[in-house]
DNA sequence: TTCAATTTTTAAATGAATCTAAAATTATTA
DNA sequence: TAATAATTTTAGATTCATTTAAAAATTGAA
């Protein structure tokens, strides 16, 4: 049974591995957890001896397939609890992310299971992101950056990349919401942004920046 | 804010001041917490310190006033998340208390503002236990074991007493069940057990402690 | 390709929460 | 009421997660 500490790490470099990053560091996964090189240093060689990660001294640390099943277990708790939230408790999508990190902790299989009952079986929380299945499965279609696609690109806003930094507050105020139909009307050369239109009607420019953070699908 | 463990000790303390221990002793909270009476002594000092119990050096202890709001927080978050438990996801009142355990201790008042609401504002949890308010208030009837009661009374199961120690099992083994109506028919003198009536129905012999730990109100 | 900068690890401390063992205090009973 | 028993506290260790500071290893740049 992992601690409080260990689940928070081991999801940390879960979700740096899978931003591209391989070979996580030690400084960069002590950033992301707000403590210090020698904290998460102490912590690399512990999830190393329980074989969550794969990691020898100075070379970085990448999830095992064990350490990867554990972080997509605590994922999949986060996320269905962030669905309970929104649609169960009328949280909005920008203040459920604190309750979820304290809620997916909560150790209860029986619980799991129910509340993915309760919810009707949901396949993406509140931000988009797919929620793992009970083995870890993920399945979801393909989907691309709004600033990775060019003009004349049409697709349904599916996610966000990162909802972190109030990214959530400025959509909302924008009037961007997970599900609205985008089309991408120009690229400006000058500074990388976008102009686009939401559901046939309204022209917004988001930022190279924003554009980035957007996850569109067919 | 305290820790899991002063919210733990905290609420004990009032749990066993509530069962008529005046002066909670070391050694009792060291046994219901299932720790040793050293940690249980450092720990009395820690929240006289903060100035949740009243304490002194092989006096016992009592909560004060804000140790007593305090706990009856914890409390009414526990018996919320007990009746989420039971309504929402189908457990059954006997599987509920361990995972209540854990939920008690999410931080964010606006989850249990929600949740409260969500629920309906329940008065009551699964085991008839009354829902403290937002400001620590507790109404309810007055509630008597059916121990206590002489043959001839009639009354209404409220609640049970302790539900450990797989009571509530035994209760579904019988047939019992909160709300049921049951008539006190006999106490037997040689051990003092009760024959009872239930739903004017069935009728069941229950031992001393069993009459002891069902509460009835009229 | 060597040496300076950066990163990472190790060493030594700290604060919780726990333990065991011993000392202090209170309670009991002969 | 004085000795013994029981309870409670203190003292000293341990484990976990953290820190700061120093040492070691790696990287990269002149």
């Amino acid at each position: 049974m992992l601690s409080l500490s260990e689940e928070n790490y081991l999801k940390a470099i879960y979700h740096l591995s899978e931003q591209g990053k391989t070979n996580v560091s030690t400084n960069l996964l002590a950033e992301h957890m707000g403590t210090k090189a020698a904290s998460a240093s102490d912590m690399l060689k512990k999830l190393s001896q329980k074989e969550l990660i794969d990691y020898g001294r100075y070379q970085g640390a990448n999830v095992s397939e064990s350490g990867k099943k554990m972080a997509l277990q605590i994922i999949r708790k986060h996320r269905l609890w962030e669905v309970f939230l929104v649609e169960k408790l009328k949280f909005n999508w920008n203040e459920v992310h604190e309750v979820a990190e304290q809620l997916e902790h909560i150790k209860s299989p029986l619980l799991i299971k129910r509340l993915d009952e309760f919810l009707n079986f949901p396949k993406k929380d509140p931000h988009g992101s797919p929620i793992p299945d009970e083995h870890g499965e993920i399945k979801e279609k393909p989907q691309f950056p709004l600033a990775e696609k060019p003009p004349g690109f049409e697709g349904l806003v599916v996610a966000v990349k990162d909802p972190g930094n109030h990214f959530l507050e400025y959509l909302d105020k924008i009037g961007i919401y997970l599900g609205a139909k985008l089309k991408i009307v120009d690229r400006i050369t000058f500074d990388g942004s976008s102009e686009v239109i939401i559901d046939n009607k309204k022209t917004l420019f988001l930022s190279k920046e924003a554009g980035a953070n957007i996850l569109l699908s067919e």
